[in-house]
Order: structure tokens, then sequence, then C-alpha cells
DNA sequence: CATGAATGAGCATTCATTCAT
DNA sequence: GATGAATGAATGCTCATTCAT
């Protein structure tokens, strides 16, 4: 889950250039011109990507979901792609904010772990949608150009974890018996993959599951004598 | 991933009624047409649906693929969704007959555990192709109630996994301190999310994969003191 | 290019009964609101539609060219029709004026054939979109009964040369030897199409070029020994 | 009017790297497959396009009058684009097999001139429609690169031309006195836009439109005394 | 068994136009 | 006078499917 800079954290001047913004909405629109409705379309469209698929959404659902006629909908956005793009790039933005904050703080390798599985619980919660889109589609979105910004985020995410995990090894924190990049796997495929099933709002808050995932992670399921 | 009846492993007849086989292909017919290719262009299939996702494989690519033209492939199925449906089928016949033979062997919840994680590598690593769909698409197809043996086979498998641990966790084998339901998820995730990634004749056999799984999923990633 | 009424020249009221001014704009209020802005917008759409064909200029284009947005021209304007419409109309007003007093003048054939390329190219000079626009678009929007104006002033535009031409041959200034709707279309042809590559302000004069344009339409091209 | 080369003569395989044959048709074609049914789809939508414009004209249209369905169009061609691509290329493969053989006959440029006409006539004759397309569409479909060999087209024609007049200047068959780009414009729009008006079968044979043409080109309409 | 050609329903997108503010 | 948001009809194109040969 990448992004292009990390240490930057406006919604929408990174990937791209920064180019988009100009084209359609904020004519001259010093004050802003109305962000809200565009919002609540992206939470709209994300809803139905995330519960359709990407390709298996039409425009026209999204358009009856948020009510209004298919062809409105490109008032607001140049093309069904710009509105996933937008959706992905607003949740990695926000990710890697918290990532990055996780990453700067100097702490030992579990404690970055904990802190970077509880952040992505954290935005399981939040960005739930963009999650499982993100979890489905990125792997044929990073076909195209426009979407680089998927696999730049997949390079950095796996150097944070791999990073850390590897760390973790080489000072004892974590065991030394199994390859790294299975544990790696295990670790994110675990974490992300509960966006599939979670639901805000449920038996358990986001940091209760993670807490528990940690402890499953860290320390396994079968009981120590 | 369940299937409707566990007991016989005739490769067709069960789910759904068996009513489909009827329908085109000469049954079982003694000498037959050529089910060998039935079973290429079904191994073509699965492979497309895998890299591109059902909705957005076209018929015209998978005969591409398969040196045909895309009314050819009439010849030998009905439909698209046909072919996803046998794969399916068959993936989940052969998934059945190794789930059930492990689970009437009568053995401890641990080695319960362990049994299933092995033969669910074992699948993984036989069936990529239709791991891979299964994860994506059962969701959505499950809807038809042409494909009401994958909700079947969910509750099923669901029954075995979830049976499984609370025994284990009954009798002292797994941690108690959890909720059973996250266990599940989080085994469940984490086993079959592997077919995403996992490359048959890579660096690890299916086995080894397994077995490293199972140290971590069971005793966690943490070292001991 | 025809024109409905020769004698009047007022800039509106003649074709199809005049109806359409009073459909919203001010008429010609007194003081009026600013009629000086109409005119500036039908200077953009004019070069917009010249230089994209009229079906391929969306409505968009000129107001972003104009600097408002689309729907506000329609403050203005009832439709992009009326807009080519007004275009038109305009131009054909002026071109005959000009060419009735030619025709009025009583001057033989030779010095009528003068004085109307000369004039046509005055018009090409200073009407250079619009006729690039009568050129391309007058056949198909002819269809329509809004625009029969156009088909009127063809019929008009025919009478006008093809007479001069006829009694040119009867009279021994033009050649006898030639299917005179042959001479009719090369004449007419040869002067208005050169508004698909004159620009105003070039190397030549308008009444430079009609001359020269006369001295190979009356001379022809081969040197004479 | 170009092409990008001019000794082949061959109906497809210049221009974009004649990849385009490779892509559908001919698949392993030897004999062909049916390329009389393109030929007549390709007749019907020169037609229409010649008729109503290229953004004009709905593919629906094209289909209706082709007695299909518009989705069956794409059974035969990729594209709209791909329509007009192929009726202009073939027209200007012809165009310029013609021209060549003009130009490589080392006429003395009074004669290469009448030979130019009269090719020209005869292309009209029988790529009317064709020929309107490319008068009508050329400039803006220049714009994409895939049209870049109308712009190859259009220099090579306007060498041959010019070349011819200047020749012609030079060695007193021509009068000297004029605009050479100005005669070159004068000629080329004269012989082209009659296509917009020549209807074949009609009054005149096109090798009698290109006598009458030249007479007054060469000789002008004025009668000499 | 396979091809070639066609169908028909659906899809993303465009665009002239409307209208409350 | 102008904006922002929406409409609705049309457009180019895709695709699963059919079927005569």
């Amino acid at each position: 889950m990448p992004k292009t800079s990390q240490n930057t954290s406006q919604t929408t001047s990174r990937r791209t250039g920064g180019r988009r913004p100009a084209d359609r909405e904020p004519r001259q629109a010093a004050v802003s011109a109305a962000p809200e409705r565009r919002q609540e379309l992206l939470a709209v469209a994300a809803e139905v990507f995330a519960a359709h698929g990407y390709n298996a959404t039409t425009v026209r659902r999204i358009a009856d979901e948020a009510g209004l006629l298919a062809g409105s909908l490109y008032y607001h956005f140049d093309s069904k792609e710009s509105m996933v793009d937008e959706i992905l790039a607003t949740f990695l933005d926000e990710l890697w904010a918290g990532y990055d904050a996780v990453l700067a703080a100097g702490l030992g390798p579990r404690e970055t772990i904990e802190a970077l599985v509880t952040e992505s619980f954290r935005q399981i919660d939040r960005h739930r949608a963009a999650v499982a889109i993100y979890q489905k589609e990125s792997r044929h979105l990073a076909a195209h150009p426009r979407f680089g910004y998927l696999t730049e985020s997949q390079r950095k995410f796996e150097a944070a974890w791999l990073g850390t995990l590897e760390r973790g090894v080489s000072d004892g924190t974590f065991r030394a018996d199994l390859d790294t990049r299975l544990i790696y796997r295990f670790v994110r495929d675990t974490v992300w993959v509960a966006a599939s099933w979670y639901r805000p709002g449920g038996r358990h808050s986001p940091e209760e599951v993670a807490r528990q995932y940690l402890s499953m992670v860290l320390d396994g399921i079968a009981l120590r004598e």
C-alpha cells in the first residue's frame, strides 16, 4: 500500500502531478464550490465498487444508488476510472500519513509491528470500502500507468513491513527459523483480508480486533503450557 | 469451501441435483468424444479466470488462448458460467474428498487443524487457479442459485474448522482468551489467501509452506524466551 | 449564396419571417442589454465552428473560448443552432447587399463577373469564418426548414452567376464551346473554396487575390504565344 | 493526397506498418475468408460518410444502411475510425498508383498537368465517396497520428503539382505573372471540389469533364478574339 | 468439431439543454 | 448575466451467445 511522497499529507497534490484537480472543479472556486457532493458520491461509489467489484459495477448502478442519472456523474468526475482513482488515492494518503508517523517514531520491531497492525485496522475501520477495493482490484488496476502509485505504494509497504520484520529477526524479537518473506505475506494478508468481513460498528472495535490479531500473530493460537 | 454431499466422491453427480451434466456432452459415453479436450479447455479457462477475474475474462480471450474461435467453445460448454461452474465444482469435489478423509480420521483438534492446513496447501498446489477463482468470485457467484453449492460448501467448511477450533478450546489445546470466530477467520484467510501468491514449483513445497504456516499460526512469530 | 429578399438590407427582419428575434433578446431595445456581448460571442462561435465543424463543436468549447460556462450561453442564445443561424444570416445579408448592388449596376457580363468575384473575395476577407461554415455545413443545415433561406440563397446565387455567364456566352464575351453549368461550377467553387486557405492579413489583399483569380479564370494559366 | 510509399501498390502493407491486417481478419486465412463482405460494408460506409460527414455519421446508421446491427460491424472492423482509415487509404493507394505512373512518364509540364487532372477525375469517378470524405475530413483526421499518412500524402501531392507548375513557369509553358502558390491552390481546388457535385454516370464522362476543366484552367473562359 | 457472421442487450461516455440560485 | 448541477437522449463499442455451413 504505497504512496508517492510520504512526508506530505495534502489530499491531492501528489501523484500524477496534481494536474487533475485543475481540470474541472475549482474553476475559480476560491472558497470551493461544494466538495461535499463529490465526497458523498465517492462514498457511494466506493461502497458499490467494494460490493460488486470495479468491473461489475456499472456507472448506472452508482448513479442509481446516489439518486441521479448516470450521465450526471460526469459533471463531477471524468470517468469511472477517476472515481476509483480518487477513492484509492485518498485512502492511501491517509494510510501513509499513519504509517509514516509510526515509522518515524523510532520504536522497536515488536512495537512497530503492533502499531502498524493497529493503524491498519483503524484504516480498515475508516476506509473499509476502499480497502476492499484495493484488495480486489489493485493488481489489475496497477497495469494502467495512471495507477502507478499503487505499485509504488506496494513497494514502500513491503519495505516497511519486511524491514521491520527483518530487524526483529536480527535482534531476537522474532523467530529466525522461518522464511521472512513467508512471515511478511502471512502478516500482510492476515491483516488486510479482514476488510472483507469486518463491519464497522460490529462486535469489536478496530483496536480490539487489532489486539486479538496481534496476539495470534505474535504468540499463536496454541495454548502454552 | 463446502460441498453438498461429503460421502460421495464421483466427479459430477452431486451438487444441484446433477442435472447439468445431462445437458450437452455425451454423458460419460464409454469411449466418449475426447474428454481430454474438455479438460484442456477448462484448464485454459481456469488460468485466464484466475489471472483476470471472471467478469473481466471474455469468452474470446479463453478461445484465443486455447487456439479456437469464441463460438466454438459453445460446442463444449453451455456458457461461460458453466465453465466456472465445472472448474469450481471439480476443485471442491477434490477438496472435500481430502477434508472428509481428515475429518473421518478421528484425530485430536491440533492434529486435525494441522492435517486440514496441509491438505489445503496441497489443494492450492494442485488447483491454484481454481482456488484463486474461488477466492475472488465465490461471493458474487453464490448469488445465483446455480452456485448454491458454494454457499453450502462454505457452511460445511465453517462447521468443520470452527468445530475443530472450539473442540480445541474446550480441551485446552487452543487458547480460550480469544474470540473463536476471530480465530476461525484468521486461520481461514491465512491459509487460502496464499493462493494469490503461491506458485507451484516455487521455493517451497506445499508441505513446507504448510509446516511454516502452521508453526506461525500455532505458536506465533514472536520468539519465546 | 442566396437570400430571400434582395432589396431589403436590414440585419434581421428577412428570412423565415423574422420570427426568431422575438424569442428571447430584448429586440433592439433602445439602449439594450449590450448587443456587443452578443457579437463577441458570435465571433467566438463562428471561429470555433469554422475550425472544427458545426457538429464537432460543443457548446462547452465555445463557452470555454468565450470565458463563461456552457449553460450561460443560453442566456444569450436559444440554442447552438440559433448561433449558426445568426452567423450565416448576417453573412448572407451582407453578401447580398454587395451582390445586389453589383447586379443592379447594369454592367456587361465580363464586368459583372469581375465585380462579383471581387465582392466575393471581400466577403471572404470580412467573414472568413462564416464563409467556411457556409461551405462545410450549408448542405446539411439546409435540410432543416429553419435554414430554408440557405437553399433560397443558393437558388438566387445560381441564377445570378449562371445568368451572367449565359449572357456572356450569348454576346460572345465567354466561350461557347463549354458546358455552361460546368463553367458555373468551376467559377463558383474556385472562388469560394478559397475561404479554406485564405487568411486575412496575409500576403495578398482580397482585391489582389481576386485580380489574379480573375486573370486565371478568364484567360487561363497557359502562356499565350 | 499522399501515400507513404509510392513504388509499392499492394492494398494494405504500407502505413502504420501493416500491423492491422494481422489483428483480426486473416487469422490463418490463406485463401482469404471473404473480403467481399468487407468491401460491401466499406462501400456503404463511404457513401454515408460522404453524405453526412464522418462525425455526424453514426455507426448505427451505417449498419442500418448495410442491413445489420451496429454491433455486428465490429466483427469486421475495429472501430468507426478504422473504417474511414481503410476507405481513405485504399483510395490514396490507387490515386498514387495513377499519379506515380504519370510522374514517372517524363512528360512536359503541360502534358503532366493534363494527365494529372485526367487521372484525378478518373479517381473522382471511381472513388467519389472517398474523395468527398477526404475533402471534408482530412484536415481534422490528420490530427490523429493514425492518419499521419494524410499529411504525408498532402506533402507529396503539393510537391508533385507545385513542382510541375513551377517547371512550366520556368520553361514558358505557364504564365509567369501569377503567384505560383495561388495557381496551385486554384488548380487543386478546382479539380477536387468537383467531387462534391460530380455523379458517376451523369451527363459527362470523367474524361470529358477533365477535358473541359483543363480547357478552362489552361485557356480561361473568356473568348479570345 | 470448428468457423464466420450475426444478434441484442448493455455499458461508459458525451452533449445540448434546463433551471434554481 | 452567470453558475452549478442536473437531465435524457444518443453514441461508439463490447460481449455472451446462436447458428447455418
